[in-house]
RNA sequence: CGGAGCGUGGCGCAGUUUGGUAGCGCACCUGGUUUGGGACCAGGGGGUCGAAGGUUCAAAUCCUUUCGCUCCGACCA
């Protein structure tokens, strides 16, 4: 492509509203522009870099037998109304009506409408596995679009859906996608990990992400230093013991605490440590309130106890409906003397406390030397705490690491929620129907252009990596005349190789052309110019490690081969 | 949804406190000089100041309503 023809309006300063690295870039370097809050218009650099990933992702999808067709981005209601995700998904899913007031959505993902479809077409095990795939746009009603690309209402998606005969054939598909995924992030050029992660509303059994590490990641990753462990924050697990010793029990005592509703406040008041203090916090969920109880100097991880109590929606008790309830009060709750119907989840730390401290459900006073058990009883003790950095691996005992990352995929076990609930069986060799077993596969394609700059950046611009750089080569003419043909013939030469080579022609100056060079991130630079082309050379320079060189004009495109082979 | 802030030419901003009829830098157009890391000189085009209503002789500026955007939080396959 010639510059002087290419449409990529490059931006000097950086628009303000961006605040991430990836958002700043793909602005200035004229690859998208925002048409509203997380809702982006792809211009022809950003499409192409798009394109670049989606035939990576085809590659091995297809590699692995599975097979692209295209899914309607417009969904009636009626099928997730089937598989009760119209309630369950929330106000996430971007609603809306025809004109005949019919309720459709715009799909954020495709179960029910690939369940719909292979349930009407699909009879026998013998058309089994099956794994079908997309690339599609996906729309998801945020409630705070961000940082870009990374968090859109708007985004494309490569989803998968495998079926199986049963779990072990499913175990199958879910490992070829896991390797398909693995190869896809590695071909992209991203540092990356796989980590257990929490299946979610979707459902499911099993699931990973593919996390890309990167400081600006919304998700926390944790890993071992010492085995492959690695798990999403919000499922993670350690090895702690949190038992005190040996320490006299007192009786129990009721003490005035005024204006201490904060664990720090009271820790402070009473002078104590944040471990003998008893977190307690009040949610509400489908099936009634619940008490989470973990000790001071622990967060709760909500998606452990939505787990743990197998509801879908989890939800902050609000503070006066509560009251009115069950007589608990928020800021001064505790466990002690409560309703039986409020059901009380406490962690393993909380049950070690000897002589600790609870709020007395009354503004302004809380019990001390409580101790569980024998003040008050818990309905199930399970883990529901967040870890913490440099806790000891339960597989191994090492050290646990916490990272930043972005999850760019996600693979899941899906099992038969879906195709009980709607339906989707096929006939087994003894001719009696069975539900047919799921997975579900998504890659994040928009997020994963996004991830890639957030890893491969400087200063000055985009670094990209050789496999999915928008051009490959960027050749910059610096005068006219043999300059100027220099530059077209070694354009074409390269064109001819199959190369894609953004042609800097314009009549710009050299600082104007090395900057947007820089900021657009291709791998190789070749500059040409009078000074060196008197010597029937031209230069060489890689983004990456600022390696330069001069070559003579015949060898550039021997040389930039093999640049590029090296780089990629 | 709670908290904070912002909407002034394509982009970045000043002007709002104290009303007097819109300005700077970048970008853009014309001419000239320049030409290896975002040139210089001269001339020029472009804005119903987010929208609606109100106060006033007069509103970007004051008041009311409303829409949009950003950040923090809650939330998140």
């Amino acid at each position: 492509m010639k510059m002087s023809q290419a449409y990529i309006p490059t931006l000097k300063e950086t628009p303000a509203e961006a605040e991430v690295v990836s958002h700043q870039l793909m602005l200035r370097a004229g690859m998208m522009r925002k048409l509203s809050s997380g809702i982006y218009t792809y211009l022809p650099l950003g499409q192409k870099v798009i394109q670049k990933v989606e035939e990576i992702v085809r590659e091995e999808m297809n590699r692995e037998g599975a097979q692209e067709l295209l899914l309607p981005a417009l969904q009636p209601a009626k099928l997730w109304k089937e598989s009760e995700r119209w309630e369950d998904y929330g106000p996430e899913l971007m609603r809306l009506n025809d004109r005949h007031n019919r309720d459709f959505c715009l799909g954020p993902t495709h179960e029910e409408v690939i369940t719909d479809l292979v349930r009407d077409e699909v009879r026998s095990y013998k058309d089994l596995p099956l794994n079908l795939y997309q690339i599609q746009t996906k729309f998801r009603d945020e409630i705070r679009p961000r940082f870009g690309v990374l968090r859109g209402r708007e985004f494309i998606m490569k989803d998968a859906y495998s079926f199986d005969i049963n779990e072990e054939a499913l175990e199958e598909s879910y490992q070829k996608m896991y390797d398909a995924y693995s190869r896809i992030f590695a071909r992209c050029g991203l540092e990356f990990r796989p980590v257990a992660a929490d299946n979610g509303a979707i459902g499911g059994s099993e699931s990973h992400e593919f996390m890309v590490l990167a400081d600006s990641g919304e998700d926390t990753v944790v890993f071992c230093n010492d085995c492959d462990y690695a798990a999403n924050l919000e499922l993670a697990i350690s090895d702690v013991e949190f038992a005190i010793g040996d320490q006299e029990v007192a009786e129990l005592d009721k003490v005035e605490t005024p204006g201490a509703d904060t664990i720090e406040a009271l820790a402070e008041f009473l002078e104590c440590s944040t471990k003998q203090l008893i977190k307690t916090l009040a949610y509400e969920t489908d099936e009634g309130y619940v008490l989470a109880l973990v000790r001071g100097d622990y967060q709760l991880n909500e998606v452990k106890l939505r787990n743990v109590l197998g509801v879908p929606n989890l939800e902050m008790a609000d503070g006066e409906e509560l009251f009115s309830a069950t007589r608990i009060v928020t800021g001064f709750a505790g466990a002690i003397d409560i309703p039986n119907d409020v059901k009380v989840i406490a962690d393993p730390s909380v049950m070690e406390i000897v002589n600790g401290v609870t709020g007395a459900n009354e503004a302004d006073y809380h019990y001390v030397n409580v101790n569980p058990q024998r003040d008050f009883t818990v309905d199930e003790v399970v883990d529901i705490r967040e870890i913490k950095e440099n806790e000891a691996c339960v597989e191994c005992g090492g050290d646990l690491t916490l990272t930043k990352g972005i999850e760019v995929g996600q693979v899941f076990k899906l099992g038969t929620k879906y195709s009980e609930s709607m339906g989707a069986t096929y006939l087994d060799n003894n001719g009696k129907a069975q539900p047919m077993v799921m997975g579900c596969y998504g890659i994040g394609i928009t997020r994963t252009v996004a991830a890639a700059i957030e890893q491969n950046h400087d200063d000055y611009g985009i670094i990209w990596p050789v496999a999915i750089a928008p051009y490959e080569v960027s050749i910059l003419v610096l005068g006219d005349g043999e300059v100027l043909e220099t530059g077209d013939q070694i354009y074409n030469d390269l064109q001819q190789e199959g190369i894609d080579v953004l042609f800097d022609d314009r009549k710009e100056r050299a600082g104007v052309k090395f900057n947007d060079a820089d900021l657009i991130g291709s791998p190789v630079r070749i500059t040409i110019g009078s000074r060196s082309l008197a010597e029937g050379n031209v230069e060489l320079k890689v983004r990456s490690t600022g390696e330069e060189l001069k070559v003579s004009v015949d060898e550039v495109v021997d040389t930039i081969k093999e640049l590029l082979s090296k780089l990629g």
